[in-house]
DNA sequence: CGGAACGTTGAGCATAATCAACGACTGTGG
DNA sequence: CCACAGTCGTTGATTATGCTCAACGTTCCG
């Protein structure tokens, strides 16, 4: 494993001479989701000229642990994991980032943790540096990142009950129970449909688990009629969200 | 189990007509680590003047999931616990904090997490609406509020991997050799002196096992003569770090 | 067609939970 | 002063849960 500097290969894209509201910013689609939602389409000149467009393939890595932090970075599409790891390669997912969330660790030196891309993701890119002296100068800003930090910060003690508490079937049926809240689509006859949006190894790193026993917690949520899905399918279906429930958050 | 308001007892201590530096501020014990650290003598009193002190018993809760955040507070002195909780009383200490931390939801309408006193306890306590304001004020408060929030996240995260990945043995050494850097005491004879803040059976919620558990593995730390401690006390002398450490981070 | 990646399933095992008993210490009340 | 209950920590026996190791089917791609 060859450590490569965060981010460092951003180079393209630059914007350096624009002025009034820039033009790529303004129909950015994740304009209105991002930490840029905070700011007027003529403050936003401030970033612009620092952000850079860059594609991260599935699998890449973007910051290795100890590498020191010259980037960050709004995510425009894709996603991306970020994870601890330990020496002899147990590993734990301790977050995942969708489009409009923000990467990268301000004002702390060490990074201890990984970042990897899961599927093909384009983020517009900022110098660290530069970004934090943005913030410096927008207090709307700041204040979001503040919101959003906070909100992740009580996201992860909540996961935390989960990885300290819960057993095998409370973790998985409760991943399921809440994409299905999150990203849940009708299909029409009552059901949920559910697009898992990571692999049975990455399902059982985020929660804490093996492989193999994702795999029958997922079996048996199926034997129960609870949920089902098709061999070689990321997808599954809810049918019962109400037993579900009752088995993330028993009365 | 009755619900109480957030704080609501806080009255006394009213410091409404200072104008110049506050002298209760200025010799408060946490002026230095506090988030007052980030506010000038002259700017503390638009703190000053919201904060009520506030003394909380050993084991009092101070915020039960579910109720509004009405408050927010510095702590002076003493010790609290963040946890959560499953229905049937499964729970999770998701979080421990000391003189000068900041306790309090700011900006989220719910919490999902109880505030329990380890100790007596000190507070320095604001009602959380006026203190977002004097954030709106004062930059380096909200910058040094962000940069706790984002260290404060980074604990978390690591935590995750020990609750996730690491076994029984690897937490408990984990526990006592992160205490013994941070507050072991050296004893003249090459050893260090830690006093464990907690009882075993928090020790165990903080470490999601059981309170046998973790006696099980104090005892196997104690005859592998990597640390010594006696019946009935609180403390433990480490030993030996460096085969601490070892458990902790194998090479 | 062959190999790799992914998911499922089974058998056996190891780890930590559970259940139970006990000793040390504390505070209370007679 | 002692009896007593209560809390805390330790230890032992047993059990259950999830891990490890292994085999196999499917899909995808070269």
């Amino acid at each position: 494993m060859v450590s490569q500097t965060a981010l460092s290969f951003v180079r393209d894209n630059a914007d350096k001479s624009s002025v009034g509201p820039p033009e790529r910013c303004v129909h950015c689609k994740v304009r209105e989701t991002s930490l840029c939602s905070s700011m007027s389409n003529r403050d936003l000149a401030a970033l612009s000229g620092l952000g850079r467009t860059r594609r991260i393939l599935a699998g890449q890595v973007i910051n290795w642990p100890g590498d020191a932090s010259t980037s960050c970075a709004n995510i425009v599409s894709g996603a991306l994991k970020l994870t601890a790891t330990l020496a002899d390669g147990r590993e734990q997912i301790v977050g995942l980032l969708f489009q409009g969330d923000f990467v990268g660790q301000l004002f702390a030196e060490e990074m201890s943790i990984t970042v990897v891309a899961l599927t093909d993701t384009d983020l517009c890119s900022y110098p660290r540096a530069g970004f934090e002296l943005v913030l410096d100068t927008f207090p709307k800003l700041e204040r979001l990142l503040l919101k959003r930090t906070i909100s992740s910060l009580n996201d992860a003690r909540v996961r935390m009950l989960t990885l300290g508490r819960k057993n095998a079937l409370e973790r998985v049926a409760g991943f399921v129970f809440e994409l299905a809240q999150r990203i849940g689509q009708a299909d029409g006859k009552g059901n949920l449909d559910v697009l898992l949006p990571i692999s049975r190894g990455e399902i059982a790193d985020f929660l804490g688990l093996t492989i193999e026993t994702v795999s029958r917690q997922m079996t048996r949520l199926k034997a129960a009629a609870i949920i089902d899905f098709a061999r070689g399918e990321r997808g599954c279906k809810v049918l019962d969200v109400n037993q579900l429930e009752m088995i993330v958050n028993p009365i």
